[in-house]
DNA sequence: GGTTGGCACTCGGAGCAGCGGAGTGCCAGG
DNA sequence: CCTGGCACTCCGCTGCTCCGAGTGCCAACC
């Protein structure tokens, strides 16, 4: 176990580091902290660290650098998720509230998270699977062609083409249309396959097979991979960090193109509550020098999707760690309103 | 007037550098393209080429570089769009044809066109003023609330809350809706106010209030930014062009965030046949060292909306611009057959 | 007059040496 | 266990030379 100073010496050493992108040394350290020892005494907790594993040096004869481990440590027991203040929240909330529909509130957050974090932000729209169904609206566009509009409590609109294998008239459809609002409407998406299951049987033969065709398709919004999407922004930030760039940044970029790279990096994060995934931590390989913060949001107690930030690992973890968790609490709060 | 061989001199000096990234001399254009002179007379024309501002070079003892105006002469006089060859048509069509939906639409020619041409690429959403009223859907989601969803025949579909002034039956609610299916669907957007003006006096005196506020949130979808959206990706790209990196990269990464500047810049282009901006021919100024290919797309003759890419200066015209069309064309049949 | 080879000149960039300074590890003394 | 001192390492900056690609100009040629 770490003595308290050396534990104090780690956090300075990450504060200093985070702020002057810099390796540290031993005498800087003793002058901006006062931590009431000699720089040789720090020397002598920097090896210890080192020894540990929580700091290393770039070059022999540098100054110190934090490990994957070191922050880790810093964002478990050393940092103190930092509050916004009282403009900030206020900018937040007038910012969020102009929002028109949910495309809107999504675009929304996630420049404001970019604004504020300085880094890249991701939002998840609300999950369908975790959603209940609000309405949904068939309309018919050709005689044997139809387009299904699903509405969800969150906002979310899903629309879908479909084929019929027979011509379908306006009663049935209107008819159509309001069993299926009658079974499903309020009900969570996770009970709509079965409670459709046994519609096509209350329809005449030559109506079943649109019918299975239109449920099927309902189905399928359900688990295809468009089910999730989400928003990226703030890409700008990544040239912040000037140096050896193209090589870092490339292959965040890349990631971040990839939808499904991303909808598996916030999956991987807890269901509540605040995760921060630290450089190797991240599975993808494209991102171990980068570090997620991601939070879930929701209208209720139950996060109905997730949003978040990707930085360097060199970032202010409790600066972005409160920026996201306000951010967080507003986006729902907007949901809730809905 | 420029001889034909200065012309010739030029095409080659744009192919060449475009190819390599490097100044080209004299030398090595007459060794890579047979221009049946010697490099001293390629000298002698590169000096006129300098002279009348089509090239320049960068430091006194290197080799030449186009201007923005050698590449406007080239594109304009010299270049030939090259058209696609049938396996990537082929796969054109593939990608495209699985689509589910309008964002899925957009989404997959966003990274179609990222992937075919190695640039950035930007999809504008079919405009509203220029789409048809395919239907509009009032749900009522309390009694004082509504929501109004807004589809469009090329499968867009936008949704709006809407607060009303005193609580709305269910009875009126079917009744406003059925009426203004009535008299706007199958009608272009821009029609739209007029079709619906004198609706309020039809109805009751305490449905009025809400009969209008639904109306005018209806026709604020038409004029707000909103009305506009787009998609972007292969940002990554950018990476490409390693030379003087967070300089050149940044404000590109910063102009391609603000959706208004993306907007603009389609807005200059052309509403049919291909637009090609070089550098300083774009407004703005973080785009400045970059080329915007652009061109409308749309189901039927018209153009509902553009799309296009954005690249470094030094590009590769012919094949930027076969793609972006090719694309285009492709993207046009797919809105149709919805 | 346009084209060509020859030639002197320019200048950016690579390669190398020197050195200054920040930082370290270690040791002996408090 | 802490501290000051000291020798050592090594990164990165500066200044230097040298090389070569490329140019402009000129005289000769067709």
């Amino acid at each position: 176990m770490l003595s308290e100073r050396r534990l104090e010496v780690l956090r300075a050493i990450v504060q200093d580091y985070v702020g002057t992108e810099e390796p540290v040394g031993s005498k800087a350290l003793t002058e901006r902290h006062n931590l009431q020892v000699s720089p040789a005494t720090v020397r002598n907790d920097m090896a210890a660290l080192e020894e540990e594993g929580y700091i290393a040096q770039p070059h022999t004869s540098a100054g110190r650098v934090p490990t994957d481990k070191g922050y880790r440590l810093f964002v478990d027991k050393l940092a103190d998720v930092k509050p916004l203040t009282a403009p900030e929240r206020r900018a937040i909330q007038n910012f969020l509230d102009g929002a028109v529909d949910l495309d809107d509130v999504v675009g929304r957050t996630v420049r404001l998270l970019a604004q504020l974090t300085r880094q890249v932000a991701v939002v998840q729209y609300p999950s369908l699977s975790r959603s209940t169904v609000r309405h949904v609206e068939l309309l018919s566009l050709a005689p044997a062609r139809l387009m299904l509009v699903l509405i969800t409590d969150t906002g979310r609109v899903e629309q879908r083409m479909i084929d019929c294998p027979a011509p379908f008239g306006e009663t049935s459809l209107a008819d159509l249309r309001a069993r299926l609002n009658a079974r499903i409407a309020g009900e969570r998406f996770p009970e709509v396959p079965r409670l459709v299951a046994d519609l096509p049987d209350s329809f005449d033969a030559d109506e079943r097979g649109t019918v299975s065709t239109v449920l099927s398709t309902l189905l399928e919004t359900l688990v295809e991979e468009t089910e999730e999407r989400l928003m990226i922004g703030g890409t700008a930030n990544l040239t912040r960090f000037a140096q050896d760039f193209p090589l870092t940044i490339r292959p965040v970029l890349e990631a971040l193109e990839e939808q499904v790279v991303l909808l598996r990096l916030l999956g991987e994060a807890k269901d509540s509550g605040m995760t921060v995934r630290i450089g190797h931590e991240n599975a993808h390989e494209g991102l171990t020098s980068t570090s997620v913060v991601s939070v879930g949001y929701g209208s209720g107690d139950e996060a109905v999707a997730k949003l978040g930030v990707v930085g360097p690992t060199r970032m202010d973890y409790p600066g972005t760690m409160g920026a996201v968790r306000a951010v967080a609490r507003y986006v729902g709060q907007i949901l809730a309103e809905n």
